[in-house]
Order: structure tokens, then sequence, then C-alpha cells
DNA sequence: CTGTTAGCGCGTTCAA
DNA sequence: TTGAACGCGCTAACAG
């Protein structure tokens, strides 16, 4: 059963190793030392201890191989030092460099991450993502880009553990958040195709509600209106955040009255779909079409011309949603105010944004 | 100290809430319905209670907003029903499809997942990955490509508890694993190059030593092997497993005395750095050199034209590796062979190989 | 089917 | 500074 789909599976070596002995624990060092459970406790938890214990212990823990058993003493502490980190159903690049950046950052406090995805999937003996986590008693949950289900946190929050979204953070939930700056992203972008000497300008956003990308349209428009460019209804193509629907999108764009001379596409996937679809279409990216895409870094530089993309601060949004974790963990202290981060990206360069010398 | 490098950030909203009680546990329940704790407990375990005490319960766990305490009860049972996975220093894309395909499978069996890469940081108070998973007392620790260290994971080996390695199993290391079938992929990759006529052949790999890697080369030198060519030694480019490195590479084959007509790039990094290196060199993908590429399915679709790519069966190798851990945890028969899992991928067919009509 | 009891490994009293 | 005793929340014995 667990060989099945397998094109070639082979069974080779003796046995696996079989020191299957259950780990030491206090009493066993206590039995090779002699001291009392609660001095070994004092001597695992930093308090003073003569300094010939502490050898006497150091060693038998080395010749026993003792390992503190954490969730034992979560039991008694009451906290868990760990943290839930929530992904959506959906995959998008970045999420991984978020999720270990996370987790490198939390590891370096001690603090374990328990990763659980959205997904919802059919099988009705499945454990709900939150209800796994918070039966774990983990300590407060990061949640990843992007909740179409926010009320899971909901229920998170009122719990009373700390809740820290990242990329976006629902309205009306009661969490911390760090996110980019989105509307700065949309500006910073399109004012790159304007001082590009464009003014037929078209973007490629999420639906309604997408809160993200609802902001950096926000930015494009207010880039546009600041050099008093007005755009077409229809040189603004909403689709679901995914290739195809940008694949699409894209084309519609490229079929407007006027096609528009340049081109922002608000998120990754709907780069992908955009290139792809000037491809499909016969057009030459940053000759016929110019266009900045997002967060593509790697993509940009495979395309040709490569691609001017808006990048975000993964690792800074990742390191700051575990520091503010961290802090919420450090000084429960729920009466202080959300914070609400919001940072920076910068614009990559290509040559997939044509001058425009009219 | 948190909001440093704020580009913005502004604090709102009066308080978090503050429903800070610690969660309701089984006394609480029995002071609401005056039953045993033991019978509580059965009722959580899906053993048999009368049908009225289970309403009883049922109203009273909703009421309290009763969440079982995963942790106390692997204290008393022994297990944790948590397994860790182990992300290696650097991050491939598709190591997000895989833990989250992990992830999801061992939800659906009520196991969670503890995520921690092993980055190796400076920072001296931060905590092995491995050490905090054992000292968490996971069930068994699932090593995603592609260590490095393995004697992290012989650490863990040693402990007892199940291994399972994906992508990649550094030799010696006695714990099952799940892999492409690579031979057979650098063969399939390389048939399609020869099946359109080219017999002057490249490569691009991985460094000696790179297991998966070695695989896929030795698929490309045994289905050249089969077809009669010969490939000369500067054709076969060796590089550390990163965009740049891959790029030098290329443009090290694009500069051998006989430029080979197709290329095999054994590596998601890799084709980034060929496909840079190609364009960069003033090369028609597809025409000047055709090329196969490895795992970059979306890359695949914004190049001009589109890559043809070996794709590897992510969702596949993640979902069975998740399963043999299963099988290992639900019976711990150290006695069992080694599980040795190769998967075959398939070919993406798209452009970028041109036929050869000599 | 239910209740009583004991103890998982550890941290914290409080005395000594 | 150390040790004895208790309890964190839960499950596994057993007796009823």
């Amino acid at each position: 059963m667990s060989v099945n789909g397998a094109h070639n599976s082979r069974y080779e070596g003796p046995k696996l190793s079989t020191s299957n002995r259950s780990p030491a624990t206090y009493k066993d060092i206590q039995r090779l030392t002699g001291l009392s459970l609660a001095t070994i406790s004092k001597y695992y938890n930093g308090r003073n201890v003569l300094s010939s214990n502490r050898e006497v212990i150091e060693s038998a823990a080395t010749e026993l191989n003792y390992r503190p058993n954490a969730f034992a003493s979560s039991l008694r502490r009451g906290v868990t030092r760990t943290v839930g980190v929530l992904l959506p159903s959906f995959q998008v690049p970045f999420h991984l460099e978020i999720v270990v950046g996370i987790e490198k950052y939390l590891r370096s406090q001690g603090i374990g991450v328990l990763l659980t995805s959205n997904e919802q999937d059919g099988t009705p003996s499945s454990v709900n993502a939150v209800e796994l986590l918070l039966s774990r008693r983990v300590d407060g949950i990061i949640g990843v880009p992007a909740l179409s289900d926010s009320s899971a946190l909901d229920t998170a929050v009122s719990i009373g553990i700390p809740v820290v979204t990242v990329d976006w953070c629902p309205s009306g939930l009661d969490a911390d958040s760090v996110t980019l700056d989105n509307v700065q992203a949309g500006k910073v972008a399109t004012q790159h195709l304007i001082d590009h000497g464009h003014r037929t300008l078209g973007a490629l956003v999420g639906e309604e509600g997408m809160w993200s990308l609802q902001g950096r349209l926000d930015g494009f428009l207010a880039a546009a209106r600041a050099a008093g460019i007005t755009i077409a209804e229809d040189h603004i193509q909403r689709a679901p955040l995914n290739v195809d629907d940008g694949y699409a999108a894209m084309m519609r764009l490229l079929a407007a009255d006027t096609r528009p001379t340049a081109v922002f596409a608000g998120n990754y996937d709907l780069t992908v779909g955009a290139v792809a679809a000037l491809n499909d279409s016969g057009l030459r990216l940053g000759r016929d079409v110019s266009l900045v895409g997002f967060d593509s870094v790697e993509l940009a530089q495979v395309t040709r011309p490569k691609l001017t993309v808006y990048v975000q601060p993964v690792e800074q949004i990742a390191t700051e949603a575990a520091r503010i974790m961290n802090a919420r963990l450090d000084t429960p202290d729920a009466s202080r105010s959300r914070i609400v981060l919001e940072l920076p990206g910068h614009l990559q360069i290509g040559a997939s944004v044509r001058r425009l010398s009219d």
C-alpha cells in the first residue's frame, strides 16, 4: 500500500537500528547522581547549583543521552514555546521564504514552529488546521497570506493568544499585521512607467476585496492621477490570482480598443500569466508593450528581455512578524494596541520597460 | 525596536480582546456534569459512553469552549503525534509544495508538523534544529532535500525514531527515502534531445557527491551511450546548485570548442542560470541551442519559446513520504527493512528543443 | 458502563 | 543551596 504507485522500489539493508528505549528522564539522572529531582531541574533552568553537582549532572546527562522533555515542561509551565504558522490553501513561492524566515528567527529564541495549511480537504476525519494548533496549545499563531477564511483566525483571537498576520490582514480581525506597503508599491511601479514616457497605462489586479491588491491598484491610480493621466476603464483588469486568469486578463488588455503601451501586473501569478500572454500574442516584451511585474525575481532573469519587477522585502517581513510575535509572548500585555507594520519593497530594474520618446 | 525599519507604522484599535483565562480541562467538565474524569476521557477517546452522558459532556464542552490538551495526552501516552520536517539551508521552490503535501496528509491522520530549517545561523544561543525536534519528542522526522549535514539526521536515527528522507538520501543513513527516479529522468530528458536529431549534447549537473544530480547525469550518459553518442569532456559542466554558478557553467558550455546543439540542465537553479546565460550571449533558445530544463514549470511558461522541462511528481513524493512515515508510526516494527521509493516524473513539452534535420 | 487511583516528566513551592 | 512533596491535564489500570 505504501509502495503504491511506485515506479521502482527495492528493499535493502538489514534492520533499522533498534535503540528504542524510552528517553532518559530526571529520574535516570537522579539514579546516577544521587541528587534530588529539584536540583536537577534547577540545573536545567539556569539556577544556581554547586559546581561539583553541575559536573556530575552533565556527565550523567551525556552518558544517558538525556534531552529535556519539552512538553512535560510545557504542561507544568502552561506555555509551549511553540507558535503555529498557518498557510493559505494556495501556494505562492515566497511563502516558503516567509515561513523559513519566521522559523529561523523563532528558533533562535528557542521557539518551535508548528506548520499547518488551510487546505479544506474533503476528508471528514481531517482535523481543522486551527483546531490542531489550538489543541496543541501553541502560544500564538502567525497567519501567512492570504486567508480566504479569516474566521479560523477569529477563534484563535477569541481564545486570547496573540495573532499576527502577514501580507494581508482581514478587516475586522483584531491582530497585528506585517505587510508590504502596497500603495507605495503600486505608486513606485507605476511612476517608473510614467517616467519612461508612458501615458496609456494598464493594470492587472485581483478581484474586489483582495486587500493587498487593492492597495497596489490605489497606488497605481494615485500615480496616474498625479501625472494627469486618466485610465480607461477597460485598462484595469481584475482577475483571480492565478496564472490562467492572469493570462486571460492580459489578453483582454491587449485586445482593448486602444492597447496600453505599459502594464503593471500586481502579483506573481498575474505576472507569469501576463508574460505568457504577451509572448503568445506575438508581441514583444519591452518593445511593443512595457511591463512591470511583481515578486517574480527568478522569472525576471529568464524572460527576454529581463523583466522589471517590484520585489517585496520577504526576509524582512518574515523577521518582523516573528519579532512581533516574540515580543507578544515575552510580555503578554493584552492591553497593547494593534501593531500594523507596512514595509517598503524595491524596484528591480530589468529591460522590460521601454523609453517612449514621443 | 519591533518597529525598526518600518516605512510606515500606525497604532490603532482600542485593546486586544482579553479572554485570557486558561483553557478548560476535564475538571471543568466534571464540575458541570458530575461525571468522573475517566468517563470524560473515554468519551474523548471514542470509547463507549451512555448517550445521555455523551450529550451532557458535549454541551458542557461547548459551553466551556473545551479543547483537548494534546501534550498532556502526549505525556501520558508517550507519543506526540507530531513529526518534524527538516528543510535544508537553501531553498528550492518545490520544497514548499513538498512540505504542504506532507502536512496535508499527516493532518488528515491527526498528526502535526513541526517545521525546522537546517540553517546554521551563527547565533550561539540558537538551538540546533534537530535538537529542537528531539526535545519536543517528535515521533519521527522527515528530512526534505538536501542535507549537506546528514549527521543531524544520524542522531535522530540513533534515537530510534523513524526517519524518512525526501529527494535525496545520504549514503550510510539508515532511513527510508522517497526520491525521483533520477536515472530515468536523465534518460528521458536526454532521449528527447536525441529523438530530435541532436548528437552534440551538453549537460549541466551538480558537483560530485550530489546523489540526485549524479543519477540524472548517469541517465544522461546512458541514453547517449545507447544512441552511440560520445560526450566530450568539456560538455559536462559541474556547478554548485545555484543560479549564478549555473549561469557560469552554461557560459562555459557555450564557449566550448564545439558548442553543443542541445543541453540538459539537471536542476531548477541550473535551468534558470542556463536560460539567462543563453539570452545574455545573444543566442536564441530552441534555435541556436536546444534546452531541456528541470522542475521549472512556471519558468517554462515565460521563456520564449516555452521551455521543455522534466517535472518531478512533487505532490506524489510528498504524499508517499508522509504515508511511509505514518505507517512506521502505526506499526513501530523496527525490524522492517528500509523502504527506498523511486518515483517517475514526466517531460513537459515546450518548444525549446528544435528538430535537427541534418 | 462508570469511578477511583496512580503516574507520565517536569517545575515549584516550602523546609531544612 | 538542596530535598520532599505536590500538581499541571490526561490516560491506563483496576474495581465496582
